[in-house]
DNA sequence: CTACATCGGCGTACGTTGTACTAGTAGTAC
DNA sequence: GTACTACTAGTACAACGTACGCCGATGTAG
């Protein structure tokens, strides 16, 4: 991903060069301030180019694609993800649970950045590595080995991404349409009927699916303790893993 | 997600009523092979019509729109994706890892069909109710209240979706083009030289940090065994709290 | 068998998209 | 001033999703 560089190199300009108008990260700007505001469909290049006040092909002078500009986009969104340097606490367990907790909310904040990340490579903007640099810094004081790091790390990206994915951004049943529900509950009605889902009509009850589905929803914990609880238990985990190895390689 | 249904229903057929000369599951059948031999972007109502010696807008009396389309795509991804009814284990930690790594590879065979989870509902179509039943049934020997037991189902979902989002199909250094690796191998020098990362720095070592990056990624464990610990992991740290909770409710 | 009613099939057409091509323009170095 | 070149942008095109509406096949009624 050449084109994650913040700027085109023109350090010596070449004599009788022009000043560009437009810096890459200007457009990347505008661009994530029309997908905040209408959504990723509405960031066309003909928007942004007008929301500069350029014509459309003046873009192309930055960009190579579209989906260039949309690694710009990505890299701004790790910009964001960025947790406060000084912030960061010198145990590691607290590193981690900070840096997963701002890349949460910031995924969230831009839900097509989470979508993005199989279609460009994540890991090419400046400030992806700035990302990357924090987690190496959260894992100095795990004593692992660097595989073992570069694991651990990848392990969180993955539990974020996936829980945002799935969890955060994955419509729920309130964003059924109202007149849509009594058919999707009969649909419901005829698969339970079929005896096919055991446990689920258990799960159900036989009165009111719909309610019960709702009140098994809304009684459980919020998503924001249940993203907690998930990490905790990946910590955990890790750290089971880290006394293990470490009293291994006391014994040694 | 009504549209998530197999068949629109026509049981009684209307007097003068003509047969229809697909099924839906035809029409997604098509299109599943369109996007697993092209890649997703290769699905156009124009293609999958072709394939199925139909007219364009054919399609529009069996599906309401493109997504449409997709959530039947969707659906039938998620029957690849059930274990076979009578291998699941009673223990619900092999079960669980059964149903995980099925995904997974389901998952890693359709990369589309990660991508789209967050944009159409993932839990509409018959087969994702089914996918749900057999986590219910994996669950079921954990003793645990049913709040917790989905909180679990969601985990591990949670969990599949980001590692498959985030480590089996983020393109890796591998995938770069031979011709701009020195262009990057130059940016990263030139970050690095910042000193605004230490533990990046360290990581890749004063001489070439492009084989130094190579060497690291290669030496670690396989995707395989990262995936099999990560949800090992989990797996414990649920574990953990099972017992806890056992415990409790045995106390009382 | 004939006539009718109905709905599946599909050709045409429109608006929107990304972007290739190309010509023009304006800023900088001499 | 002159020349160079990078920046700007209009036009154009192929491909997309899909609204609209006609046609003809097909099952039912008589």
């Amino acid at each position: 991903m050449l084109s994650g560089m913040p700027e085109p190199v023109w350090a010596r300009p070449d004599p009788g060069a022009r000043r560009p108008r437009y810096t890459r990260a200007q457009i990347a700007a505008a661009a994530l301030a029309i997908a905040d505001a209408e959504g990723i469909d509405a960031v066309t290049m003909r928007r942004v180019a007008t929301a500069l006040d350029a014509g459309t092909m003046t873009l192309y002078h930055y960009v190579r694609s579209k989906s260039d500009l949309f690694a710009l986009m990505q890299d701004a969104i790790m910009e964001e993800l960025l947790v406060p340097p000084d912030s960061l606490s010198a145990d590691w367990r607290e590193a981690l649970t900070a840096i997963a907790h701002r890349a949460r909310a910031s995924f969230v904040r831009h839900p097509w950045a989470v979508r993005g990340i199989a279609t460009d490579g994540g890991a090419a903007g400046p400030h992806a590595l700035r990302h990357f640099e924090q987690s190496l810094a959260a894992v100095a004081g795990t004593g692992l080995p660097i595989a073992d790091k570069l694991d651990l790390i990848a392990m969180i990206d993955d539990y974020v991404a996936g829980f945002v994915l799935k969890s955060d951004l994955e419509p729920g049943p309130e964003a059924i349409p109202a007149e849509a529900a009594p058919a999707i509950a009969a649909y419901l009605d005829e698969q339970l009927r079929t005896g096919d889902y055991p446990h689920l009509t258990e799960l159900l009850g036989d009165g009111d699916r719909w309610a019960a589905l709702a009140g098994i929803l809304g009684s459980g914990p919020t998503p924001d303790e249940r993203f907690a609880r998930g990490l905790r238990r990946l910590l955990d985990g890790a750290a089971g893993d880290i006394s293990r190895s470490n009293a291994q390689s006391a014994r040694r």
